[in-house]
DNA sequence: ATGATTTTATAGATTATCTATATTCTATCA
DNA sequence: TGATAGAATATAGATAATCTATAAAATCAT
């Protein structure tokens, strides 16, 4: 019997790999909560699959700092704390950096048009669903020349995580769109050729970003 | 029946995560080498287990990058090449620097006098494995006290790659002790409390290790 | 009411079985 | 003889039924 009746078969991809997928965007997009109980079961009758390919597709994503196992109890989504916030934003401005610089030589004028298509596409989001997912494709633009898989996999994860703790922080009522004047600001540099004054800027603005975020995170906490 | 015969039963670690520690402790002693296939029900034979936690094992295996997968066609030790000798030399360089800034304010005496005692233990050791043992305890005394549960996972998993590639670069045959004078230029820094020249120093030392490894590696490779 | 005890639900794992694909072996033909 | 098409085999990925141990919930006795 054929399973897969809402997802597409599509027989390149793996079971675990498309319920890895599904559950990454719930947990990334808020629909499953902090804290919420993932039971295999329920995940397996929802995926009309067997319990082997959840808990395959739990494993990626405790890899990747989206859920936490306990042993015998099963696993959580991970938890939202000022201090994940803190631990992210710093190894984002460590890695994307250092992405930055080596992609920097490589870097074509294809992947600045894509940068500033980004940015225009972040400029005329009204909502903040859709700019994070323009913020996203701006950062990825400037690192993933540097050819690095397993740098750009592990900034990727941090993005994950980052959009995770950006769309819980500011539903979507009390955002308000934001200039990018540092996205401007690190693509001219770039443009100029100037690689260290755009990656000082990055670094400041992944910094400052995640400050907010945590600020505001801690507000929410108090409340 | 109960299925533990070789390890422990130990009933608080699950198979799958004792697999995973066994598998992990072969690639990066070399044991298993790069490239090589890992078929499941082999392992599952040998562990006494089924497929199911093999398969999980192997998830945990490939997100910390010692094991890649081909869809439909199994998975293999990842293989060891200059450019991911490279990526993780400068990924470990910028996450180490990081995790020392923020363990400095945390950082006690008993820190210090275990990454000493470490610092000891390697330069005893006549015997690369070990030493790479006693170098990988100083790293981890200097960026522990940081308490960042997610960066230090993530240095952890760079240097168990970095410790596979040493070992398998250099065979113990043609290692000789080497002086640790950088580590010993580290601990004077911290004791002194200069974090920013502990910092410069823990940079440099492992972009000048992992140059060292590239170097031969590549040299390998062409005979 | 509360603490101890039973019940229930479920995580983790096994086993047998199934399908689809990769690989290998073999036989055929140029 | 050598390349290649096709059959045979091995195995990855997955299912389903079943089992044990434990955590959580419900029940009962005090």
């Amino acid at each position: 019997m054929n399973a897969h009746v809402l997802q597409p078969p599509d027989p390149d991809r793996s079971v675990a790999e498309r319920i890895a997928e599904v559950l990454t965007r719930r947990i990334v997009l808020g629909e499953l909560p902090p804290g919420h109980k993932v039971g295999q079961d329920l995940v397996a009758a929802e995926f009309r699959a067997s319990h082997v390919p959840v808990r395959e597709a739990f494993r990626r994503l405790e890899a990747r700092g989206l859920l936490v196992s306990e042993p015998r109890r099963g696993v959580r989504v991970a938890p939202i704390a000022p201090e994940a916030v803190h631990e992210v934003t710093e190894m984002r401005a460590a890695l994307e950096v250092l992405a930055l610089r080596e992609a920097a030589e490589a870097l074509t004028d294809a992947d600045l048009q894509e940068a500033r298509q980004a940015l225009a596409a972040e400029e005329e989001s009204g909502e903040l669903i859709v700019w994070e997912e323009a913020n996203r494709r701006f950062h990825r633009a400037l690192v993933t020349p540097c050819r690095m898989p397993r740098l750009l996999q592990a900034i990727d994860d941090l993005h994950q995580a980052s959009a995770r703790y950006l769309l819980a922080t500011w539903k979507s009522l009390d955002w308000e769109p934001r200039s990018d004047a540092e996205h401007r600001a690190i693509l001219d540099a770039l443009t100029s050729g100037d690689v260290e004054a755009a990656a000082a800027v990055l670094r400041e603005h992944i910094l400052a970003a995640g400050r907010a975020l945590r600020q505001r995170l801690v507000a929410l906490g108090r409340i």
